[in-house]
DNA sequence: TGTCGTACTACGCCTGTCGTAGTAAATGTA
DNA sequence: TACATTTACTACGACAGGCGTAGTACGACA
């Protein structure tokens, strides 16, 4: 209970790191803090998740890396969302509508 | 496009499944047919796939199996719910509100 | 000086899905 | 009657994403 299971998020973690991407590059712990905070604490990405996840869009084409040298704080590595990682977000969210349309047929709140 | 990621539905074919056999036991190849025309012919899942589903929820104990023996059709392995699998449904069906709420707040349909 | 929060990397296991292949009985078609 | 197709599975092994565990290292704060 409570927790969601990850087998339902899997395929949709990618999808909420463009989300969050998408109107400025960011780094894995604000990722991590910011999907904790949009789903109200329901849902905690686990750190190796997130970076698996980053390795992996960047080998896709769907983020691209920088470091953040200059300024005094510690050396984080950024990410920014490319136009192949926009595209991909955009289907992603078609192919969700279509997956709810079909999950929610088998599904009952009244028993 | 067109066809839905199977890491989408991950963790929720077996929740179609004991959804089907809710009313009465059914067999692989009837509950196919079924999914398939209850998502309207958008979800196609595959054999391995739903009999290792089979295999794996009759060990978890949501489903058992029984043997169509009698009548002159072909042999087939029917299953049926248990207790168990009403349950373990009913806990799924409340996770996939969670968890639908979640994942929309990371979808856009605007862009 | 030591603890806590930040920001990662490496390694390897686990699970569910799926491709490929094969078997075999029943049913439909020519 | 012969053959193809549909029905109804089983076996095997690969693969991808998630995750547990562990370790590193820097900065801030007390």
């Amino acid at each position: 209970m409570s927790n969601i299971s990850s087998d339902v998020i899997r395929g949709y973690n990618d999808t909420m790191i463009l989300f969050l991407l998408w109107e400025q590059p960011s780094y894995g712990y604000e990722i991590s803090k910011q999907i904790k905070s949009l789903s109200e604490e329901k849902y905690i990405i686990k750190e190796t998740t997130l970076y698996s996840a980053f390795t992996r869009m960047e080998k896709n084409g769907y983020i691209e890396s920088f470091s953040s040298d200059e300024n005094g704080g510690k050396r984080r590595t950024y990410y920014r969302i490319t136009d192949e990682g926009r595209q991909y977000y955009r289907d992603k969210c078609a192919e969700w509508q279509l997956t709810k349309d079909v999950i929610e047929n088998f599904i009952r709140n009244d028993i």
